[in-house]
DNA sequence: TGGGCAAGTTCAATATCCTAAACACTGAGT
DNA sequence: ACTCAGTGTTTAGGATATTGAACTTGCCCA
């Protein structure tokens, strides 16, 4: 692909207004972010992409932090809404798990939907981190076992457990079964 | 210089635990975000400074907006104090101008240190965009002009008027004149 | 035990950036 | 007119990022 130079958005015209607006020239900037001049004019001529290395220089030499610099942006990406394939695949085997939303970074919780296939057994998960978990049941059957107890859940049912304890879930029954469940924190 | 791959601070660190916490492999991510895998591996590595494109798509495949990815920055930078020969000179002539601060995008006023050599003189600037601008004279004498409007100025005096009226400062007296001033909207 | 699969890593080749030096232009002062 | 110092721009070449494919590892399951 030749050089677009327009995948970096106005990048190059955000930084000749960030940097007339300190009242800078393109060498004097240069100087500073120990970069040559004709660096900082290709990269405001949309010429090239610069590294993130060369942008964070730059942008300290001004001095403006790279978070306020992208501050404003269009946020052309928060996403609030999902298609259904586009959910993450986490699972395997006859567990699949798609978590709602790619849980950004930062997020508190993770949900899921989980579809257990028929016969699906995630085994014994012995203790995991710090973490609470609940759901739902939305269709089929599926047997849960936390600590010593255990229960068939079909539609409508819900669990509610903290996840340090052992526990197992076996879908049973003549079809998959499909639950809906979060758990906090999200990897950590 | 070899590649240091520490000037990006922890770029590959932060990318990782993003990525992560998403649960995303790097080849998922890479095929959302329409590079190859082994960009992110290597990103992630701390081995390559990644082009703010590269960045930029990787993270909104996550997706996760740039000034988040460097929200919490150590953010090394947020000057306050400046040694006088840090100050931008813009000056010109016998005027110097040295800008207090090295003003920030989005500021809303710029303060400068003018310093007006034996007779030096801005001549009459006609009128200029919407602003105002005001200061005290520190030390030497000035004749201020606004519009139709004349005075000499000497230590402790100062002066206040909008800026789209016409305008002159002269150094008058056997030193120089030292100002410290203010003016809104920096450049805009 | 071995196959299959997905994980992250590494390597050579290509594409791209960054530098250094020169170019063109402007305004101010001899 | 000429120089000088200041702008921003352009160009060639060495340095570096990105690609695509191979490599390694670990895991699950037959």
């Amino acid at each position: 692909m030749p050089n677009t130079a327009s995948n970096d958005f106005e990048l190059g015209q955000r930084l000749r207004a960030v940097r007339e607006a300190a009242g800078l020239s393109q060498r004097a900037l240069a100087k500073r972010a120990e970069v040559t001049n004709s660096t900082i004019s290709q990269i405001e001529a949309g010429k090239v992409n610069p590294s993130v290395a060369a942008l964070k220089r730059i942008l300290d030499g001004i001095p403006v932090a790279m978070s306020d610099f992208f501050a404003f942006e269009p946020e052309p990406e928060k996403k609030i809404f999902y298609a259904a394939e586009e959910l993450t695949e986490i699972g395997k085997g006859g567990v699949s798990l798609k978590q709602i939303g790619t849980n950004l970074y930062g997020r508190s919780m993770m949900i899921l939907q989980e579809t257990y296939e028929i016969g699906a057994d995630t085994g014994r998960k012995p203790y995991e981190h710090e973490a609470e978990e609940g759901g739902v049941v939305i269709s089929g059957r599926v047997e849960v076992t936390v600590g010593t107890q255990r229960k068939i859940l079909g539609p409508g049912d819900a669990y509610y457990f903290d996840s340090r304890q052992p526990h197992r879930f076996r879908q049973v029954g003549p079809e998959k079964c499909v639950v809906i469940s979060a758990c906090t924190p999200p990897t950590f």
